[in-house]
DNA sequence: ATGTACAAGATTTTT
DNA sequence: TCTTGTACAT
């Protein structure tokens, strides 16, 4: 590894380090180009060399721009190699941006920088060069959640759990966790380990780790969570990558989760003063006192943007740097390069209706551009309808497509906008969608590619052993696991051991024997053949591409394509080997991001991403802040969605367009919604509420009373005694709201005149209502009233106790 | 062993 | 609405 980072370094001959100390080099050096440009404080941060360094920095304060500048600026003083420096970002996202622009400032020397990438892919190569030291073999697989729930399955099975009640989606859920708070099984709190009952989940999770081990596999939370381990166990092999960073740099550091952290604090030898979340107590303080040497580490992040703490994070790790890491320097970027004034403002004001945090003031020197518009719609199609429109606008009036953003809070919510945009004719692509090694053809292929590398591999094999159709069904399989369990071998040797049985039916055992015929010839050719070719003589003599070429459904040309993009990508791979362990990190297809379009992505996905204009669609009680976050996690889950809210409008460079409808569809049936608490915290100087052009004069421009939103649902003040509560209410009684019941009885024709379909209205203006001016009505929740307008389906109606309101006609009935 | 038909169930975010 | 699972027929 030293070798090619030697031969790196020599790329990088521009600012060789001079004589004399750090600071008189660096005086000395006449100031290079990539420090220009930075303001004092991002420049103190990329010069701190030396000691623990904690950035803290709100959005668009150029975070990440310190952190690369940082390494090169390290690199130009000479103070360490490429391969010296280890940057862990979070997402394989940022480590590809970061490498793109350290390319830019430092060329080839990129190349060089092994150790750039994520916790999970750094933690991997480490497991794998000492693989043996944690018992497994150094072609371990590494299982994406798929495999992970098949295997749990049957140990479920194994273990007569009701797979109803507990479905191997949860314990895999529950480990997964329980490997993020970097727990093994013996550690699993008591509490927690009986969720399956009698204490099986931590039965559970140690009878996995066991299979996991004989089938030469490791999961995503184990490639850290043995790292911990293998550094504890193995003290000299702690102390070569000790040894080997001069410097570490975190990215995100607000997300990461304790595995993560414990990791860090191992590599970075920090003293551990502070104690350990409870079941870790104990846990690594006998670190020895006497390598107290303060490592170079720095970390940056922001606690107002930690959104993933369903996943793990601990934001808790920010907060207790300093204590971490003694003496550290915590420089603090307020300066917003980001966002205009009032966007800034908005997204300030809202954030600070959170009290967990540490609390900053971010400042931006721009103009105050537009004010956040809020938008309240009918229905979410007309939400996506008046979206659809702006943005055709915005591309009129000379936007680029690639500078708009949709980003929503759940991914169903993308449907809609893929509707429009298709109908519309308006390029888009869908960021995060199902990724492309998740798709089935190839997940299948990568299964033959897998057991060709690792016979061990039984998740591999039980995938493609019947794919295509070759006659080994349910009951072969069953057999096969029989005899794995009892010899405590894989399927394959098991398969190889019965197939010269009379166990096995002549016609089962034919294909059977052909199959390991042909891995075996597979696994011969794999020394003589490229990889790439071996790829596709498998796939072409296992019949699987054949098998697609037969299938007349509509998506098999798109499979076909896809399996010719899979062997093409393993062009840039040396050989299988290493296209696997790329493959179950990363492998994101990265298909005409050239090409002019709108970006259509999660809230969660659009975490260190900027546009020039970014719609918010749904911003509703229950799904924005999310009903589930304030179920689980009650308060906590509310800030964090508060924080996801604060992200959102933070990717927003000149214009950020909130939005909020009255109705969404939610698993086909309708739902009546209120506009989310989060609008009501939002400073009323910096909003402006507009119309849905869309529709047809719904929303209000309505003073701003107990809630400012009020008029622009058909509810009325709903909202603003605690309204959320009765929706919570509504929500537990199992239907929806107390539009529900109207809507039940209409749920079968959703076709009729009367459904509340945007398009309908219209082209029922005159027929459609079944109602009349002046005839008196009742609603279920205003009681009796007279109606005194009607605009297609929606109708003015006076209370006499609400007052007036609008209201759709199916949530009324004639008296 | 495979295919079809129908019912139930589930829905956040991701390495 | 769409996907997934089960029961039954082939």
């Amino acid at each position: 590894m030293t070798e090619p980072n030697r031969q790196i370094h020599r790329d990088v001959p521009e600012h060789r380090p001079a004589a004399g100390g750090i600071a008189a080099r660096a005086r000395a050096a006449a100031t290079p180009q990539y420090l220009a440009g930075l303001n004092p404080e991002q420049r103190d941060a990329v010069e701190t060399l030396d000691g623990p360094v904690l950035v803290l920095a709100g959005a668009g304060t150029g975070k990440t721009r310190v952190l690369t500048t940082r390494i090169a600026h390290i690199l130009s003083q000479g103070r360490a190699r490429p391969g010296e420096i280890l940057s862990v970002t979070f997402t394989n996202k940022a480590a590809r941006e970061m490498k793109q622009r350290l390319g830019q400032m430092l060329g080839q020397a990129v190349e060089g920088m092994p150790w750039l990438g994520t916790f999970h892919s750094i933690g991997g190569r480490i497991l794998r060069t000492h693989a043996e030291l944690v018992q497994l073999k150094s072609d371990f697989t590494i299982l994406d959640v798929d495999d992970q729930i098949r295997l749990l399955k049957q140990l479920l099975q194994a273990d007569n759990v009701d797979d109803k009640r507990w479905p191997a989606r949860m314990l895999a859920g529950l480990i997964d966790g329980w490997k993020n708070r970097g727990l093994t099984p013996a550690q699993v709190p008591s509490g927690e380990a009986a969720v399956f009952g009698n204490g099986r989940g931590g039965k559970l999770y140690a009878a996995y780790q066991a299979r996991l081990k004989i089938l030469n596999a490791a999961d995503f939370g184990d490639l850290l969570l043995e790292n911990i381990r293998l550094f504890r166990e193995h003290p000299d092999v702690l102390r070569q990558y000790q040894n080997r960073f001069k410097f570490i740099l975190v990215d995100e550091y607000q997300d990461t989760n304790v595995a993560q952290y414990l990791w860090l604090r191992l590599l970075s030898q920090a003293p551990t003063r502070t104690p350990l979340p409870s079941p870790l107590a104990g846990e690594g303080t006998s670190a020895p006192v006497e390598t107290l040497r303060q490592k170079n580490i720095c970390c940056v992040g922001d606690d107002d943007q930690s959104i993933y703490g369903w996943r793990g994070a601990e934001v808790d790790n920010i907060l207790r740097f300093e204590h971490d890491f003694p003496g550290a320097k915590v420089i603090r970027l307020e300066r917003n390069y980001r966002s205009t004034g009032h966007i800034l403002a908005a997204a300030s004001h809202l954030i600070a209706h959170n009290e967990g945090r540490l609390g900053k003031t971010l400042r931006t020197e721009d103009v105050d551009g537009e004010k956040v518009t809020v938008t309240g719609s009918w229905d979410s199609e007309e939400e996506a309808r008046a979206i659809g429109e702006e943005i055709e606008q915005l591309q009129r009036a000379g936007e680029k497509l690639n500078e708009i953003a949709i980003l929503v809070r759940a991914s169903f919510q993308m449907r809609e906008f893929e509707d429009r945009f298709v109908t519309l004719g308006l390029p888009y692509r869908v960021i995060g969608g199902p990724r492309f090694y998740e798709r089935a053809e190839i997940r299948d292929a990568l299964a033959y590619l897998r057991l060709i590398n690792s016979a061990a591999d039984d998740l591999a094999f039980e995938r493609i052993v019947n794919v295509p159709k070759r006659g080994l069904g349910e009951a072969t399989v069953q057999m096969l696991h029989e005899i794995a369990r009892k010899r405590r071998i894989p399927l394959s040797e098991a398969a190889r051991a019965v197939v010269d049985t009379d166990e096995m039916k002549p016609k089962a055992r034919g294909s059977l024997r052909a199959l390991l015929d042909c891995f075996d010839r597979w696994r011969a050719q794999r020394e003589t053949l490229p990889h790439t070719e071996l790829a596709e003589i498998v796939l072409d003599e296992s019949g699987y591409t054949e098998m697609w070429q037969k299938d007349r459904s509509a998506d098999a040309a798109g499979r076909l394509e896809n399996l010719k993009e899979l062997v093409r990508s393993m062009e840039e791979f040396e050989n299988l080997q290493g296209f696997l362990e790329h493959i179950s990190l990363v492998m994101d297809r990265d298909g005409g991001a050239d090409e002019d379009a709108v970006s259509v992505m999660t809230l969660h996905s659009a975490k260190g991403l900027e546009f020039d204009n970014v719609f918010l669609p749904g911003w509703e009680e229950g799904l924005f802040p999310h009903q589930r976050a304030l179920d689980e996690q009650g308060r906590a889950g509310l800030e964090e969605e508060r924080r996801l809210a604060h992200v959102g409008l933070t990717r927003a460079r000149r214009r950020a367009k909130l939005y909020f409808a009255t109705n969404r569809r939610i698993h086909g049936s309708w739902s009546t919604t209120i506009p989310s608490r989060f609008l009501d915290e939002l400073p009323a100087q910096n909003v402006e509420i507009t119309e849905s052009k869309g529709g047809s004069g719904w929303g209000g421009t309505g003073g701003y009373g107990p809630s400012r939103f009020d008029n622009m649902e058909s509810f009325g003040s709903s909202y603003s005694t605690p309204g959320w509560q009765r929706a919570q209410a509504n929500r537990s009684r199992g239907g929806f709201n107390e539009a529900g019941a109207a809507y039940a009885g209409r749920s079968n024709s959703k076709r009729a005149p009367m459904t509340i379909e945007g398009e309908l209205v219209a082209k029922s203006t005159g027929t459609a209502s079944a109602f009349s001016t002046g005839d008196r009505v009742f609603h279920q929740k205003f009681g009796y009233g007279k109606v005194t307008r009607i605009d297609g389906n929606k109708l003015t109606i006076a209370f006499d106790k609400a007052g007036e309101k609008k209201v759709v006609d199916s949530f009324v009935e004639r008296v």
